[in-house]
RNA sequence: GCGAAAGUAGCUCAGGGGUAGAGCAUCACCUUGCCAAGGUGGAGGUCGCGGGUUCAAAUCCCGUCUUUCGCUCCA
């Protein structure tokens, strides 16, 4: 643990050092899990993103992308269930410093006080035999009853205190409740607070008519919204999919672990409307499709695996996670949710506008299913850059720190050396950026010894290294060095742009 | 939000009541020239921030911010 520990502060500080992650507002102490990207880290970023598009949109005939508004209209979030599930009453408890929802606690208790009218009807059927009517003993019996009246009472009482934001008459049912934590015993409660994980703004600079919008917690709702009209102006017919990646915002209670969880995060995300029976189907397959798409980068499969929700929420029937092996442990880096057509239902209801497609084979319309796919861009980045970043033992018992990046996504693609800093080297070397530079991300360094260059573009994840020298003068060939297994080959100038191009090539790194 | 640990140069860290150090990195010059760590010189820090104690605070105390770990939460 303390060697995983260890490792990710390396992969903190080299994000930092090399140029890929700062702290936002560093100079003011910083923004509690707010991240900026840098100068190296929006290239990767980009390029992993570009290499998710290509193959979500660009490599499927039914599927489109867009680029919906972060601020959304307010009804949308009612219609979508954040407003209500995106806000939490928690309390604590002062003694075992556990943190509780309180309406979970009160609803805990209810399921006791039910137990206790499971036990009195098994009685009465051990009692009666045959001759037991459970329905007519439920309605009839006295101390059955009792105990129903009991958890109406309560259920009633914490709905209309949380609907009236009456958080004291939440604490006050607790503890006229007797409710312990279920740990400790104590009934040492704290007052109760309410978490809305979604951030607020306005709309309107007169703060009296503004309205309250918020940014959206997720981007799929961009693309509910919009579902009739892609459908409708590209022609698009059943199974379709809808594709977008972009900013969502969530107050997190707790926000950790770097860039894994953060309060701003980037969203990669397609939904993929079906015919209703066909869910189970598309839901297997873009099971198989992502989690292909996530080996292709070569990280090794054995970083991977699925976990599949056992707990649904209530728009889902089968929900899965591709979950990554990051520097901490396995962790979520992408969802598969079959989520039915609950969104589009609710928008159809909330909005009053039809959300159908007419399915000119049966002369009928319906409310399509939906199959999700959604991964986190910052954690995918994060699997990344941790997984590439390497303390490589060498045979000669010397050892580089080296950031094995898959190529098609490196910042840097290529570095052009001149083996001196005189004779020429250095113009013919500059002559040979301006010319790749139209075609690849490339870098010129002429400073310190060569071989400490190559270490300094190892560990920037740079995968090939071009080197000038005297010889280039004469036959116009160059060594080209490859990151990975330092191995050096002596090439021809023109032969530069062929060769990285071949080994960045999408279709070649998609089909790996 | 609670608990624990930490915050000193870009990075890693030492120091510890008397007003700041090292290694690496960086910059300039010299040297070398195909796998880092040669020489000389330079730049860079009000020791996270605020307050208190003291003749004197980076050092002690309090608060606060940030980070990591545990709990909690996670559509």
């Amino acid at each position: 643990m303390a060697k995983q520990e260890d490792f990710f502060k390396k992969v903190i500080s080299h994000a930092k050092e090399y140029g890929y992650i700062f702290q936002s507002s560093e100079i003011y102490d910083g923004l509690s899990a707010v991240y900026d990207y840098a100068q190296n880290g929006v290239e990767l970023k980009k390029n992993i993103r570009n290499y998710w598009w290509k193959a979500m949109v660009q490599l499927n005939d039914n599927i489109v992308g867009i680029d919906a508004a972060i601020l959304m209209h307010p009804k949308t979030w009612k219609a979508s269930g954040h407003v209500d599930a995106f806000n939490d009453p928690l309390i604590d408890n002062k003694d075992s410093k556990k943190r509780y929802r309180a309406d979970v606690l009160i609803e805990d208790y209810c399921l006791k006080i039910e137990k206790k009218i499971t036990k009195e009807v098994a009685k009465a059927q051990k009692r009666f035999g045959e001759s037991f009517d459970k329905a007519e003993f439920i309605s009839t019996n006295q101390r059955v009853l009792g105990y129903q009246e009991k958890i109406d009472a309560i259920l009633s009482r914490m709905g209309k205190s949380l609907e009236n934001e009456d958080l004291a008459d939440v604490k006050l049912l607790i503890e006229e409740l007797g409710i312990a934590d279920p740990l400790s015993g104590s009934k040492n409660w704290t007052d109760i607070k309410q978490f809305n994980l979604m951030f607020g703004t306005k709309l309107g600079a007169d703060e009296a008519t503004a309205t309250d919008l918020y940014l959206r917690p997720e981007t799929a709702q961009g693309i509910f919204v919009n579902f009739a009209n892609v459908q409708k102006t590209g022609r698009m017919k059943i199974p379709f999919g809808i594709a977008q990646t972009g900013k969502a915002f969530r107050n997190e209670i707790v926000a950790r672990q770097f860039i894994f969880r953060m309060r701003e995060f980037e969203q990669m995300e397609m939904q993929f409307f079906v015919k209703p029976g066909d869910d189970q189907i598309w839901y297997e397959k873009w099971k198989e499709n992502r989690i292909n798409w996530h080996k292709s980068l070569g990280l090794g499969e054995e970083k991977y695996r699925f976990h599949d929700h056992e707990k649904l929420a209530h728009y889902a029937n089968a929900a899965t996670d591709i979950e990554f092996d990051f520097p901490f442990g396995f962790k979520e880096l992408e969802g598969i949710h079959s989520r039915t057509d609950f969104d589009l239902k609710a928008h159809q209801e909330h909005s009053g506008k039809k959300l159908q497609f007419f399915d000119h084979t049966t002369n009928s319309s319906y409310v399509p299913y939906v199959v999700e796919t959604s991964v986190g861009l910052d954690r995918l980045f994060l699997a990344i850059f941790s997984t590439a970043l390497e303390n490589e033992e060498l045979e000669d018992g010397s050892s580089r720190i080296v950031l094995k990046l898959p190529s098609i996504l490196a910042p840097t693609k290529i570095a052009i050396l001149p083996l001196l800093k005189k004779d020429g080297l250095p113009e013919l070397a500059t002559k040979i950026v301006d010319d790749l530079k139209f075609d690849f991300q490339v870098t010129y360094d002429e400073k310190d010894a060569i071989g400490r260059r190559y270490r300094r573009q190892d560990a920037n994840g740079t995968p090939f290294c071009v080197t000038v020298d005297h010889q280039t003068l004469e036959d116009k060939t160059v060594t080209i060095r490859y990151r990975d297994s330092m191995k050096q080959e002596r090439i021809s100038i023109s032969e530069i742009s062929s060769i990285v191009a071949k080994e960045i090539s999408f279709k070649k790194w998609i089909n790996n």
